[in-house]
DNA sequence: ATCTCTTGGATTGTTGACAATCTCTGGTTC
DNA sequence: GAACCAGAGATTGTCAACAATCCAAGAGAT
């Protein structure tokens, strides 16, 4: 399921998919500068390929680029985030309505299994969320693709679910939620039998509104954890916590 | 108001600017193949910065590329234009919804006093219906800057309103209902000075799907009336129409 | 000591040439 | 006559060198 680093037709493409992976996995810091030609010689290619990559980076979201300054990994501070998931809520929503007209019956069918197989995960490696986390940007996707919807099916997969793996990526050690979360899921697939999308379209929004103040507090908590030792990231005082 | 074309300080920003341009008016033909060699010839820069410009514009969905087969304009049908216009009413209905509770005052009075202005316009030129087109731009810009929601914002600036932009021109020739327009923003308007979201939002989705549901229906219209001339548009057998 | 100007280094922007790939044409074979 | 297979031409992809711009360190003046 993890795409293969190089399975790119051009040098241009594999760059795009490998510094997209490092972006969201953190390998790349947020805020950080892109460095041009240690990027080209680190993946082996001409400076060329990698600005092209970068552009499309660009456009993604994923970094911002000012003109003769060089191009920084965005950074995602707590107002990004609610905008985000602002408009994934909007999005999503009405890709929920219009997948419950529009998706057929095996398609439905699909969806339930998806939810099995991730109950089974849920319960067999408990701790391990992340699994989880993957399979609820297939269960998401999967409702995209239901509305038929071909530039929603595009916003949400090329750039927002880039943007929000990054997000989970940096708050993936807060909100353990995945039970709830899987009855949520199951709800909302319910709807979609029922072809209810009305009532699918609420249940989504809850479900991600929900995700948000759930994100959102746990961020509060650990920031103002963090203001008693400003530097504890740094291993260098070793202060531990609330010294 | 209509950017000056080379004022972006890189040449691939210029390139992009004028290419984005050149697309929505029409001057390249949608569906076209788009030689690299001739436009970087055209434009009087290397094909580097042009192949830049043109991985920006593929973000913009203006073109698609395939690799080693060159990149193509977008071609706008009534399927994609539809799933465009359906993203539009919840995007900015949900823009609508915000921009009610986080508007200033000003900015309200703002939007009232372009409303004028288009009112002027409107009557004084009564045919020359892009200049509501254009205003109309604004008007919906200046909505999205209202909800303070800057993904929101990029979201429908870079890459809705150029598409949408693409349409009009494409069918600005049907579909003159700029006064019913132009009152549907007035009302918009006064439910977001009464801070009510609810129902600026409804107001905005029925201005969106009105629209759509004219457009189509004119769309469907000039569908049949071609299809009894199909070549009517060559001015080779002079054949005229029902002919 | 602080501010400004200059200069050197580093980084981004751009180009033209080269390599890889595709496409279209023409010929050959069944 | 149709299908298939070269091969030339055109087009995209890539690279390495060059130009323009920015940034930081240091000298000099107040």
């Amino acid at each position: 399921m993890l795409a293969p680093y190089t399975a790119e037709g051009t040098l241009a493409d594999m760059a795009s998919s490998r510094l997209t992976q490092a972006i969201i996995t953190g390998e790349l810091i947020q805020g950080q500068k892109l460095n041009e030609t240690d990027l080209a010689e680190r993946y082996g290619i001409g400076r060329g390929p990698l600005r092209e990559a970068l552009r499309q980076l660009e456009g993604m979201r994923l970094v911002r680029r000012i003109p003769h300054a060089g191009v920084r990994v965005v950074t995602l501070n707590r107002e990004t985030m609610a905008d985000l998931y602002a408009v994934r809520e909007a999005l999503e929503g009405m890709a929920c309505r219009t997948a419950a007209m529009r998706m057929t019956d095996e398609e439905v069918a699909t969806l339930q299994n998806l939810l099995d197989k991730h109950a089974e995960q849920v319960e067999a490696s408990d701790g391990k969320e992340y699994v989880q986390s993957e399979g609820d940007f297939d269960f998401h996707y999967q409702i995209a693709l239901g509305s038929r919807n071909q530039m929603l099916i595009d916003l949400l997969a090329d750039e927002l679910y880039q943007l929000l793996r990054m997000c989970r990526y940096r708050t993936s050690r807060l909100a353990k939620r995945t039970r709830p979360a899987l009855q949520q899921h199951r709800h909302i697939v319910e709807a979609i039998a029922a072809r209810d999308g009305e009532l699918a379209e609420i249940l989504m929004r809850r479900h991600i509104s929900g995700a948000w103040l759930s994100i959102s507090n746990m961020m509060e908590m650990e920031e103002e954890a963090n203001d008693y030792g400003k530097t504890n990231t740094r291993p260098k005082t070793a202060s531990g916590c609330a010294g």
